[in-house]
DNA sequence: GCATGCAAAATTGTTAACAATCATGTTGTC
DNA sequence: GACAACATGATTGTTAACAATTTTGCATGC
């Protein structure tokens, strides 16, 4: 619960410098998709809205820009990203080559603290997901990654899969099924065992089957999602194409 | 040729944005060491001597600090990188874990069109060091890893590694031993063999094996790099410690 | 009625001045 | 002579105003 939220709060600790905040609750709102898809950002309102100058905007653009949770464009400002369907593949491919290595590189430097730490962490997954929080199941789902992330002691792997765990989550949250199907709890049981094995290419094969799993549950053949299709909603072709 | 030009040059392409040719500019000096590691970037005299204003050079700060190229201390300014002994290694340990999935997927999708390509990039290679272009031949070598990452079809992986290899670039740069013994362009080809036998197992050890290479070849056992060692240079003891 | 061009509003990009902070050198005291 | 307090200069952080660009609304003409 504290570690959830630690993560994922909404204006949790409030303690962090005012750029990080900033930043922070930004993440948030986007993840929460209280800013949709595509919305566009405006500078000088952002920066009433947390008391801040535009300047200071202007920064957390260029984190956000840089994480790709939002688009710049030059002369036209910043908008909420919209991650292509290729590019939700191209993510999770991305993360499945990454994670392949370190699921190896956990199966072989397996201890028993370690393996606790991991089985603390999954019993918390049940609880939420035991009490119906989907939010925190979610959050946790993602830590639960960069937790074995953090098992491999490299800093460069770690802050790498966190940003790209963070977008994942956009991700999830722009293309997942109507029917929350979060199974993927089990999935991690699965996960434990295979790390366990201390098998690299064992836990290698499974840390893909998950991952791809995760991609698989996403609804990723719909024609072009936050475009709105006219053509379909009122059941009619286009007469011509606009210039 | 046109290839070294277009990553490495020095102020080549005048026809980029200005942001982005500054980052360049700041990127080619740092690599090339005439911004030593912890040297301080003074904002105004960036400023000028680019003929911007501050915030611009702010904003390539922000850049540059995300690669890990520099370091951003609140209220003390900008300062060019000094990648520890440990970072160094961490860094190189990441590429494997990321290089090995790359050379797997590279080995499991060989065609004869990619081998050509890879071959090609290696006779460049061979001549730049035949030529004695030490310095194209760093490049060169940089861009071999880069290549296969393009090779993955995998833009995610493509971006990240390009920023691991220039940190790597910082970290060669800051460790290398004094007399140069590049003989990775050897080692490539063994590497290109590995790929070309299509087992993943192969491509990922053979991969491996050149990482942990490059790795040991640096010099990283000096006591404090970039931190003057009065005490071997006098070659006596410190009296007492500063407060 | 619809497209085109123009004008106004909104927004981003840039600059310069000011405030806050840190580094440096000096002075005074013990 | 060493140390601390202080004053000075340099540098970063912030703000507000201005310039450039894009978007929007409206009027005009076909």
């Amino acid at each position: 619960m504290a570690k959830v939220e630690e993560t994922g709060s909404y204006k949790g600790s409030e303690k962090l410098r005012p750029e990080e905040m900033i930043y922070q609750e930004m993440l948030d709102a986007i993840l929460d998709r209280r800013l949709e898809p595509g919305m566009k950002l405006i500078e000088e309102d952002l920066a009433k809205t947390f008391g801040v100058s535009r300047a200071r905007i202007r920064a957390t653009f260029l984190q956000l820009a840089h994480d790709k949770l939002i688009n710049l464009v030059p002369n036209r400002g910043a908008f909420v990203a919209e991650p292509t369907i290729d590019e939700a593949i191209e993510v999770f491919s991305a993360r499945r080559m990454i994670e392949d290595g370190v699921a190896r590189k956990v199966a072989t430097s397996m201890t028993d603290a370690r393996a606790a730490q991991i089985k603390n962490h999954l019993d918390r997954e049940h609880t939420a997901h035991h009490d119906g929080d989907h939010r925190a199941a979610i959050i946790l789902s993602g830590e639960f990654h960069l937790l074995l992330a953090r098992l491999t002691g490299n800093l460069v792997i770690e802050e790498f899969l966190e940003r790209l765990i963070l977008r994942s989550s956009l991700i999830i949250a722009m293309y997942e099924s109507p029917q929350p199907v979060d199974c993927s709890h089990t999935e991690h049981d699965q996960l434990l065992n295979a790390l366990l094995s201390g098998d690299p290419d064992i836990a290698a094969a499974e840390m893909s089957r998950h991952l791809d799993a995760i991609r698989d549950r996403l609804q990723l053949q719909r024609p072009k999602p936050g475009k709105t299709d006219f053509a379909s909603i009122f059941g009619r072709t286009p007469k011509s194409e606009a210039s």
